[in-house]
DNA sequence: TGACACCGATGTGTGCAGACATCAAAACTC
DNA sequence: GAGTTTTGATGTCTGCACACATCGGTGTCA
């Protein structure tokens, strides 16, 4: 199935606004964007539409569509996130989905330890020592896929809806840590205990230890990846009042 | 000036949605909704498309334009924020910000104690004095004013793109607070204290002081709130694999 | 003469109507 | 039951009328 012409126009604009290829306060008009991707101006009008309600562009009459500069993206938007990430900025969008998982996660564990349903605590167990296992073997991909839907049942068990939906971002910062060699063959075993500790802690609900085994995790992958990315600048979003 | 028909359609399509008077699974007709909102084709087709990139309905050939449950939604953009917070769930929309909230601002003061401008950690110094002067004082509508300001430079100071987001939400469940009558008169003493504390560790750079008298204020205002809404139905997402 | 307010021309998004293309669900045939 | 045809919905394209922000010209007043 070819993707349809709305949502490759999407993908083309969003690519290039995001990217910085079109900077803040360029204009482009409707029309000449026909002539380019060479689609007709319903196909266009919808693209606009949708990135508008991203804060990519604004559009104005007798103007045109002008392009919005980062404080006016909405960062939480997924394919916000997908196209930052396939940018240079990759770093430093990395590095914010880290910080938010690093302050949500002991939340969740928290939350999860109080409100989780039961079969997800006995799954998230499971999951943790079989982490372990595949740790202490080395087995790599199985340790990657297993660390991804640990954390992922722990944000889904928090139920905060908010929280959960953090995951996919989440199985993008573990898998592009892989990918930047961030990886340790054999995951510190200091770290995989932690996992278990979570798991057992929000199974037999002590909320308090739950944060604090989920906090030092996050603490040790904080400081580990910290390193790769303090050149990256930070963006200081100004205050609207 | 009348708001654009595409915006209204919007508007009138997500909160029926969200407020849930129209179903998951419900299908709906272009043509129906044509007459329905008495407008054109392309208005109805612009904002399917805004929807649809929301996660509030999908579009199938032959069949229609079909609602999604909420677990599709996305519960960061501020649109399905707001039209939560206008439905049923607003209880249950509050205690997801308030969660979220909890979890980022220590993180954001501890940030903001290492990466903030240094004039902004002044007026964070001159906010803090003046919530407590205000607090102290009993001038109830300035303290909001004041309060909402101070955790809009907390966040913003973070140089976290996605923690400066929260602001706007964050607003919104302040003022709602006081809306629910949750605010009392004079703010407690201590919590007052707090808020300096957070400002001048984030002014001499001290991380882990920021983030203490950070925590301290979200426990205590977790702790407010949480009789309020043990009633609410929490809802758990299932994991996608 | 110069500054300023007014006003009409212009160009661009917004909204409308109708046509054809496409494709997957549903009905049908064997 | 498997394969084929039909059908009905969205997808895409196009021409037109309208609303309205911007720009430039015109007239008035100091």
């Amino acid at each position: 199935m070819t993707t349809s012409l709305h949502h490759r126009a999407i993908e083309n604009l969003g690519t290039r606004i995001v990217g910085g290829n079109l900077p803040a306060g360029h204009v482009m008009l409707a029309e000449q964007l026909e002539d380019e991707l060479k689609v007709s101006r319903s196909v266009i009008r919808e693209a606009v539409r949708v990135l508008q309600s991203l804060g990519l562009v604004e559009t104005t009459k007798r103007v045109g569509i002008r392009v919005l500069p980062p404080s006016r993206w909405n960062p939480f938007d997924p394919q916000v996130i997908r196209w930052r990430l396939a940018s240079d900025a990759r770093g430093a969008q990395l590095r914010s989905l880290a910080e938010l998982r690093a302050a949500v996660e002991p939340a969740a564990a928290e939350l999860a330890a109080e409100n989780a349903p039961a079969p997800l605590r006995l799954e998230l167990v499971d999951v943790a020592y079989a982490m372990r296992d595949a740790g202490h073997n080395g087995e790599v991909p199985r340790f990657l896929e297993l660390d991804i839907q640990f954390h992922s049942l722990l944000l889904s068990g928090s139920g905060n809806e908010m929280f959960a939906n953090l995951m996919g971002q989440v199985a993008e910062t573990l898998t592009g840590r892989t990918v930047h060699g961030l990886m340790p063959d054999h995951p510190h075993e200091a770290a995989l205990q932690w996992h278990v500790d979570v798991a057992e802690a929000i199974a037999r609900g002590d909320a308090a230890a739950a944060r604090d085994a989920s906090d030092r995790i996050m603490r040790r992958t904080m400081s580990q990846m910290s390193d790769t990315w303090t050149e990256q600048p930070r963006v200081f979003i100004p205050v609207r009042h």
